[in-house]
DNA sequence: CTGGGGAAGGGGCCC
DNA sequence: GGGGCCCCTTCCCCA
């Protein structure tokens, strides 16, 4: 089991510095594997929720694994910044057969794509790292410590905190170990039985009481390394901003933030803003959210390179076109009928995140299935916004408006949806003419009951349309709609590509 | 005012 | 019987 020297740093364990990322240079294939590695190298200490760098080590796919030139031993390893959740994560640390740490890409990593790592299930409860709870989990992008009340946006970054920075909740363990029975005074030492019971975050729970040392790691050789690195690997083409612009930087996903313009003359680095991830599917300037207009596949928003203009994450989505552009009507479409939730915030939506090919299954594929499949007496649970869904199937199509994953194309306007309804709605809108919403005084044919109705109240007002008469009207247009439907159904499987 | 999409709840079918 | 899925409907928001 893990000792505290595993967290009390040594040569063996810097704490890589805050500003260095870890990019590709080529393409790596997921599945890809680095290491081994001491376990006693940390990862995740850095995580927070507005990381920042100023210079990157590129490593790249060469003869069949990863590499970086000029480092045969791989201590690039440790500046791989880490993820703050599942969907922007692409290395996933772990332990091999022979207790030794490993990374593994768990998808394929494009080239100049940050990498971005976390620990798999496995190594995360022997690392002590806590699994949230319900109660950590207080809304849309907020995660709340209940030892202190500290809030982040994202799941990682209040895991870090909890297990590395807090010191309520090691208090608060402490608390709660010595008041349990796991703890034998007479011996003065803590029983291994029952942990797990006592406190929420059961791996925490097996953790030593005595919380790391930060401060005391002390990079050495890796931090002169480094600044050889630096050297050979910063980016050459890191131009700085102008005044309110943010400058893509060779199409990665890496924008300096305005509020921090790099100085060219300057030698001292300068944070830029990392956004790997959040936002929403930008549609093409040249559309607008119009359901009837062509949905080019070229410039779907899986497909154009956004680059963003986000000076703060994650309330303002700010896409910038391919013409810099700010494309701004289609997050306003992103809007959450759900309590709780805030309907002009956009959920969380990682817009860099690599839609999983059909091979690799749908985002929620990728989490770890005790996160998904696992009921509560209440319901299936959101780790994102913590709703509970009565059915999972609810949950699945939920999470979709969190991750953005939308397998389902109309076949006419390619179009993608996330929710099938939501797609066969949408369908019958290229159906012109075979809507059965007719209104009775002036013969205006509308599309759903809905548009009948708010016609009617709105254009008929003295009208004296019995509500009868309407659900009567309705009922032959179910019926209608239901032979229309059965015919769509067929149709819908053709339409939905899956 | 109207049209459209996002999201969710519930009924029902199939395996 | 339960799970997965399709489908309809409704509500809400926005342009």
């Amino acid at each position: 089991m893990n000792t505290d020297s595993e967290h009390s740093g040594s040569p063996m364990s810097p704490t890589p510095p805050a500003h260095v990322g870890v990019v590709a240079l080529t393409d790596i294939p997921t599945q890809a594997i680095v290491g081994p590695y001491p376990r006693t190298i940390p990862i995740g200490l850095n995580t927070c929720d507005k990381p920042s760098i100023s210079c990157v080590l590129e490593i790249k796919w060469k003869d069949g694994r990863v590499m970086m030139d000029g480092d045969p031993t791989n201590q690039w390893m440790v500046y791989i910044q880490p993820a703050r959740d599942r969907h922007e994560q692409n290395v996933e640390a772990y332990m091999d057969e022979k207790h030794e740490l490993c990374l593994r890409f768990i998808r394929s990593v494009k080239t100049s794509e940050q990498l971005l790592v976390w620990y798999n299930d496995e190594l995360a409860r022997y690392k002590g790292i806590p699994i949230l709870k319900p109660q950590n989990i207080r809304g849309n992008q907020e995660y709340t410590c209940t030892a202190c009340e500290k809030t982040f946006q994202f799941p990682n970054s209040l895991k870090a905190h909890i297990r590395f920075r807090c010191l309520k909740s090691r208090e608060d363990q402490q608390e709660k170990l010595i008041t349990s029975s796991a703890f034998d005074k007479k011996r003065n030492m803590w029983g291994r039985s029952g942990l797990n019971d006592i406190h929420p975050y059961s791996a925490f729970s097996q953790l030593s009481s005595v919380r790391p040392d930060v401060s005391s790691y002390k990079p050495t050789t890796f931090i002169n390394k480094l600044d050889k690195v630096e050297r050979i690997s910063r980016l050459p083409h890191m131009t700085h901003t102008t005044s309110d612009q943010a400058i893509n930087l060779s199409k990665r996903d890496v924008v300096f933030s305005t509020a921090s313009p790099i100085n060219p003359a300057s030698t001292v680095s300068q944070p830029i803003q990392i956004f790997n991830h959040i936002h929403t599917p930008a549609f093409p300037i040249a559309m607008d959210n119009t359901a009837l207009r062509l949905y080019h596949p070229f410039l779907s928003p899986y497909n154009a390179p956004t680059r963003m203009c986000c000076n703060q994450i994650p309330s303002v989505h700010h896409v910038i076109d391919n013409r810099d552009h700010c494309i701004s009507s289609y997050e306003r479409s992103f809007t959450s009928s759900s309590p709780g939730v805030n309907r002009h915030s956009p959920p969380h939506m990682p817009c860099n995140f690599p839609l999983p090919s059909d091979k690799q299954g749908e985002p929620l594929d990728l989490l770890p299935k005790s996160l998904y499949t696992s009921k509560s007496r209440r319901g299936h649970l959101c780790i994102y916004c913590g709703k509970l869904y009565s059915r999972k199937y609810g949950l699945k199509i939920h999470l979709r408006t969190h991750t953005g994953y939308k397998p389902l194309k109309c076949k006419v306007c390619l179009r993608p949806f996330g929710d099938p309804s939501n797609l066969n709605k949408h369908v019958r809108l290229h159906a012109e003419g075979d809507t059965p919403y007719k209104c009775q005084f002036c013969g205006k044919v509308l599309v759903r009951r809905r548009d009948l109705e708010r016609h009617i109240k709105s254009r008929h007002p003295d009208q004296t349309v019995v509500k009868s008469e309407i659900e009567a009207d309705s009922s032959t247009v179910d019926s209608s709609l239901e032979e229309a439907d059965s015919d769509s159904a067929e149709t819908d499987n053709e339409l939905i590509v899956a």
